[in-house]
This record gives C-alpha cells, sequence and structure tokens, in this order.
DNA sequence: CCGTATCCCTGGAGATACTG
DNA sequence: CAGTATCTCCAGGGATACGG
C-alpha cells in the first residue's frame, strides 16, 4: 500500500482461451470441487469426505472463489443444524464437459499402465501415483 | 539437510483419474505448452513466440517436467544454429482431448462474454491478444 | 455442523543476466 | 539460438485450533 507503482501482477490478460478457462479453474482443487458437485448439490461436509485430503481451509477457499466467479453457488439452510447447499451454476456447468475429459483421459491412462505393468516391467519412464483404489465412494456418477 | 525429521508430506496417491491428469499437467503453463505442440513439432524459441507471456525459466522448467513424464519429447539437431524441437509423444497427445475441451469452452465463453460487454462498452481495454503468428507457420487449429 | 483464523512451508513463476 | 543461474515474490495448500 505504500508504494504506488506495482506490478499488475494478476492482470493476466486472458490472451487465449485455453488460459481463460484455466483461470476459472485455478487452484489444484478446484476441478474435483466442480466434478463433485457435477451430480447433485452437496454440503460443506459432503464434499470434505469426497474429497479426503483437502482440509476445510482449502475447500472453503476454493468454495469462495468459484462463488466469486459465478461457478457454483451457496445456500445456506436454515435447519436445526445449519447446513450449508453448493451448486453448480450454468456457467460452472459449461466447464463440466472438459472436466469430464479430463477425467476421461486419467481414466484411461490409470488402466493402461495398470494393464502394462503387469505385461511390461519395463518402462521406468515415469514412477508415479499408485493404483490405490478407493475403497468406496458413493457418487452417482463414475467417480474421478 | 540431513535431519531425521520425517515429514511424511507423501506424494500424494491420486485416488481418482482426474487428480492423476492434472498431475500431469501441472504448472500453469503446461496446457498450453502441450496445446502449441499439438499441431507440430515446435522449437524453444517458437514456444516463447507462442506463448509471449512466459519466461525462458518457466518455459524450460515445464519443458523438462512434460518430457520426464513422457508426454513430450526433444530432439536437438546439430544445425549451425544449434536448436532443439519439442514434439509430443503418443502419451502427450492423449492429452488433447482434454485440453481442447478445456479451450472450447473458454472460447465459448469469450464470446459469450464480449457479446454482452458489447451491450454497455466498446471492449477496447482488452485487445492484446494476438495469435502470435510470426510469419512463419500457424496453427491448422484455432489458437487456444 | 459449518466454517474462519493462525502459522508455516513449498514450489511455480517473473525478471535479469550470463554461457555453450 | 537454446538454455541455465540467481533472487525474489506470493498464492495455494496442509495442520491445527477455535468461533457461530
Amino acid at each position: 500500500m505504500g508504494l504506488p507503482v506495482r506490478k499488475s501482477k494478476v492482470a493476466a490478460p486472458p490472451a487465449c482461451p485455453l488460459t481463460e478457462s484455466l483461470a476459472l479453474l485455478r487452484g489444484a482443487w478446484a476441478p474435483n470441487v466442480v466434478w463433485y458437485l457435477s451430480a447433485e448439490p452437496r454440503r460443506f461436509g459432503e464434499l470434505r469426505h469426497d474429497i479426503p485430503r483437502i482440509s476445510a481451509r482449502v475447500l472453503s477457499a476454493r468454495l469462495r472463489e468459484l462463488e466469486s466467479r459465478g461457478l457454483v453457488t451457496r445456500r445456506v439452510l436454515a435447519t436445526s443444524p445449519p447446513s450449508a447447499e453448493y451448486a453448480l451454476t450454468p456457467l460452472g456447468r459449461e466447464l463440466l464437459p472438459a472436466i469430464q475429459a479430463l477425467a476421461s483421459v486419467g481414466r484411461k491412462l490409470i488402466e493402461e499402465w495398470e494393464e502394462g505393468r503387469s505385461k511390461r516391467a519395463s518402462a521406468a519412464a515415469r514412477t508415479r501415483t499408485k493404483p490405490a483404489v478407493t475403497g468406496r465412494r458413493k457418487h452417482p456418477t463414475t467417480s474421478p
């Protein structure tokens, strides 16, 4: 605040469509949040459960950011135990095809290398991530 | 270094396909790099021109990372002015549908948003996006 | 049950300058 | 031309604890 001269920083003029949509999904967990909202509105605690490794702080931050960008809406329910429901807006839904494409290729990749792992024990190119099948997930659509 | 302190950071087991493909495209510029390689192999300097706002350092870092993950290949040409060509691998190409979906929705968003804006004022401030066709060759597909 | 408030850490990214 | 070497900056993120 002291110095008036500061570089624009976030200005980030979206020179291209790719950058534009990427800007809406900023943050590592944003796509996941959108994904888990794709089927139906969900509550904060549900999302936390859906995305086990996200912290409340970050989930809250993402939700707020997505809300401020018009991708999700927040609805507070005046129930005895206070609850909140988050849902995708039409704008948020526009991103679903892309997110699904991402999930789709990811799924394929996982399959392929699980197969190739048993056949070809070589391919020491990249050793990342394990199958780590999630125990179970109560998700209407295919899980990300 | 050398402290016995163990932080158990855990590389993060990507429990879901979405996270998996996201992991491959880590870094803000990665998707753009893949996009600009989609049509044909390109050289370092060309990529720099394609993505004007990226610094050499970051471009280099992204390319190395993408290479280490098996998404791109690097080929050094022994020409008088040394040059290098980067190209997508089959694995890299598998991500194209998703990236194109992203670009597609971004394009649509921009259109919508420009239409809605034409009602209010002339969009003069935002016109500095150039496809960066430096007279060399252009992309068969629309620019991101 | 739904968050927000610290504290701290990591790494992605910008700018600039310099070699093979 | 194709990178690497520094340095700095800061937003995103993990953990924990606390307030509504």
